[in-house]
DNA sequence: CACAACTTTCACTTAATATTGAAAGTACAG
DNA sequence: CTGTACTTTCAATATTAAGTGAAAGTTGTG
């Protein structure tokens, strides 16, 4: 007999695997993720490097990244030196603070540059200043759009705010 | 004598090739799209290994995979049997094509796998089998309502979408 | 046709990232 | 205080991704 469960979960966590890197998270990382969103109890570092194949220094690195992220958190049981680790499983939340780092890693960054260089050409003369100017310009105010959107969205608690949004749009 | 507009132009091709990586998109890639986003005529292969010092097989890789994106678009000059190359100036359509681009490649198959893990599980009974298919449900959920959105704001023609967006979440 | 002016491909090199596993560090129990 | 049950670090190694440059392919021109 096939468990029709575990394939299931088996696919998840390596297709998660796949689709992990696409998101600029690496393949370990999304596993141990996906692992801890579909357990049902706290689990510990010995029992994640089992179900992945794969060494402690591994486990142990991206479990913390994990936790830099704020997607898990250390659970320690009473009468058990082991810690247990537990994720967000509110897909939500979840999704927010992934959007918040990314935000932080991506937005930012991009914002910083192209605002000091739109500064340092204000006022120049010249097709080619122009031009560049313009773009720096535009590319600021754009991303710092794009910043503002994420934020709310990441601080907002409505969960229909998507849904709303996507009637907005229309 | 310093000259500002070099200095400010380098600033930009340096950052952004830091800056690329962290959305996705290797540094040859950014470099040479800034460098395009920035010129005031376009640019043939040999002038883009020359300003970046880059071989001519990584400018043509990505070049191609600019085109790939829809960033940019190849001009012949008539008498000249090269081809020059232009970007997609205006700044709001340009990330239209990345957001689309990436929905595609971020969004697209993490749907896909959580929305079939979903299927796999529906209906079935216990704490494990429930929890795996929730999850899977309103991931699923999720990340198709931001596909959505994604493709509003991508398809939409009015400029000021997002500034409207973000009045909505206030 | 055949040469010149390009563009495209690709086997190889180099650089960046991820992973291992063992050693070092910590902290609790007896 | 000491042994044990862990967690953390890190140098070495493996894997993956990016970049090179020369050779092969293509196309327009005389």
């Amino acid at each position: 007999m096939s468990d029709k469960l575990k394939d299931a979960q088996d696919e998840f966590l390596n297709h998660w695997g796949v689709v992990g890197p696409q998101w600029g998270i690496n393949r370990t990382m999304a596993q141990v993720h996906a692992l801890l969103i579909i357990s049902v109890d706290p689990i510990s570092t010995d029992d994640i490097m089992e179900e992945l194949a794969i060494s402690r220094g591994n486990a142990h690195k991206n479990l913390k990244e994990l936790q830099n992220w704020g997607l898990i958190r250390t659970i320690i049981k009473r009468g058990d030196r082991k810690e247990y680790f537990e994720a967000e499983k509110d897909v939500l939340k979840m999704f927010k603070l992934v959007i918040k780092e990314r935000r932080r890693r991506e937005l930012d960054p991009a914002i910083e540059v192209v605002t000091a260089c739109a500064e340092k050409t204000v006022g120049m003369k010249g097709k080619e200043a122009e031009l560049f100017h313009k773009q720096m310009k535009d590319i600021s105010e754009l991303l710092g759009t794009g910043a503002k959107v994420l934020d709310k969205f990441s601080q907002s608690d409505k969960n229909l705010v998507l849904t709303l949004l996507l009637k907005t749009l229309k």
